[in-house]
DNA sequence: TTCCGACAGTGGGGTCGCAAT
DNA sequence: ATTGCGACCCCACTATCGGAA
């Protein structure tokens, strides 16, 4: 198959607005893919790399080689390329990788190059990704979807699902099952913006659970050996000693348990969501001590041999609860009284933890999906601050000031504090708002950066404070979204930097 | 006919590892 | 030693389509 086929599908794609329309136009490519192929057809045209990263970003695709008049690539020529291009590290490299790079471009033609720079960019912006691609392998195969995204789920990935359903229907996809040692796509929660909010969509008593700001985990025992894996299933097992020594201890013959980890100081409050992160992500053993990781369970999906994944929450638990230590287990409440699980939220978030999650007793687990059944809530901080700068949008947003740069008022100097950026929450009509109201007050731009005079002001809701090495205030606000433009207030009504530092406790 | 679930898009701050400077 | 880059942790929100109610 030539590459000219999938970046011509890809502007087909692109091209239809309806999502059953982009699934046909899939489904297409994927029937006139052969056997060898469809792997890396359903990879290209959902965005992905069948080698997941191949260490090509934004800032190698700046220049490339003049291209190809006519189509001559292959898909499975620029899959062996892409391949040998991941597999180069040491001295040279950037330089190797660059060479191999532009070989390919050189003779891709200038559709193929554009579409080869978004799929590497991870902009493909087709409007059609992994749950589209899904629809269309069910489609090209005559497949129930449900069949589809339960194989995918449980492999993990989607290519290797596609090439068994194109090749033996339904009965190829039922070979795929929860295996120990190959970690599933995890299940995702809902949020909701009170907790009443949360309760008002499960029947009956909910499943109250704390949330911890760490990582997610999914931990797979086998006859004591323990394995631990990300969100995106990246393997982590090496770099958790302290989590892998006791757990193995357990004496379990076959487990997968999912979870969350988390740095705690002495006193069992949580350390800053960086200090998790940066214990997570080291790799190599460092001088001096580590901070330790703890471990909190809140589901098994897998016990001695039964699979558990379709089995209800609250059964879950229970063999949760027989198969693991207490100190092991998330706290959960399980409540049909609003003021009890108003309590347990308020404990959790005085413990210092992002807030809870709300589980209905009734749901299976849905993995890779952001299923009902979980309901996050956190509290929410908000501040009035000043727009300093404004960034011009890219995709849907081109021609729009998105991004919006935000300060906190500094009564010492008469100046402002910046704290961080925001593009969320902003309605269209909003985003033609803004930008007519920020080129009005613009007072100079580089390339993507208008700055303006600092009269706009707006209300922001944000999770928490963090440190920061960027912002000249040395903090930086956590997940900031805009809740609506206060053109009651002027510049000097706006919050002091003096009220985040007390917000940060500093 | 209206409602709502699922999906894609638009990017945010921070950290590590690696190669180049 | 510092910088730039790629990758990957955490994440909120809106627009849209199309099936469910």
């Amino acid at each position: 198959m030539l590459l000219s086929e999938i970046a011509r599908t890809s502007a087909e794609v692109a091209a239809e607005a309806g999502r059953k329309a982009k699934v046909n136009a899939l489904a297409g490519a994927l029937r006139s893919a052969g056997q060898g192929e469809a792997a890396v057809v359903v990879a290209y045209l959902s965005g992905e790399l069948p080698q997941r990263q191949i260490g090509v970003g934004y800032a190698a695709l700046r220049e490339l080689p003049p291209a190809a008049s006519e189509p001559a690539l292959t898909v499975a020529e620029v899959d062996a390329a892409f391949g040998e291009i991941g597999g180069v590290s040491g001295a040279g490299s950037v330089a190797r990788r660059r060479e191999l790079l532009h070989a390919v471009f050189a003779r891709a033609t200038l559709a193929e190059q554009e579409f080869l720079v978004r799929l590497l960019s991870g902009e493909l912006r087709q409007g059609a990704l992994d749950g589209v691609m899904t629809d269309a392998v069910a489609t090209a195969a005559e497949v129930p979807l449900a069949e589809v995204r339960r194989a995918a789920m449980l492999r993990g990935a989607l290519g290797p699902v596609a090439v068994a359903a194109l090749a033996d229907g339904v009965p190829g996809l039922r070979v795929f099952k929860l295996e120990v040692g190959r970690p599933v796509r995890p299940m995702l929660a809902s949020s909701a913006p009170s907790l009443a909010d949360a309760l008002a969509k499960i029947d009956g008593p909910a499943a109250v659970e704390w949330k911890l700001d760490g990582i997610r985990a999914q931990i797979h025992v086998r006859d004591g050996e323990v394995r631990v894996f990300t969100r995106t299933l990246d393997e982590i097992t090496a770099r958790l000693p302290e989590i892998t020594g006791p757990l193995g201890g357990l004496g379990l013959h076959d487990a997968v348990f999912d979870g969350e980890l988390i740095a705690l100081r002495e006193d069992g409050r949580p350390h800053p969501f960086q200090i998790t992160a940066a214990r997570t992500a080291t790799r190599t053993k460092k001088d001096g001590p580590q901070v330790p990781l703890s471990l909190f369970l809140f589901d098994v999906l897998r016990r001695d041999g039964a699979d558990l994944l379709d089995r209800p929450d609250a059964e879950r638990h229970e063999a949760l609860v027989r198969a693991v230590p207490p100190d092991l287990l998330m706290p959960r409440t399980v409540t049909a009284d609003p003021a009890e699980a108003e309590k347990v939220f308020a404990d959790a978030v005085a413990r210092g933890h992002e807030g809870v999650v709300v589980k209905s007793p009734a749901t299976p687990y849905a993995a890779g999906r952001r299923g009902a059944g979980w309901i996050k809530v956190k509290p929410r901080h908000t501040l009035d601050l000043v727009v300093l700068a404004v960034e011009w949008g890219h995709g849907r947003r081109r021609g729009l000031l998105s991004n919006l740069h935000l300060g906190a008022r500094d009564p010492e100097t008469g100046g402002f504090v910046m704290l961080g950026k925001t593009f969320k929450g902003l309605t269209d009509e909003l985003l033609a708002w803004q930008t007519e109201k920020l080129k009005a007050l613009a007072v100079r731009e580089d390339s993507y950066t208008v700055h303006v005079r600092p009269e706009l002001v707006v209300e922001i809701a944000f999770d928490g404070l963090q440190t920061s090495p960027r912002y000249p205030g040395g903090l930086a606000l956590r997940f900031a979204r805009v809740l609506r433009y206060r053109p009651d207030k002027t510049a000097a009504e706006a919050d002091t930097i003096e009220t985040v530092r007390a917000l940060a406790g500093i």
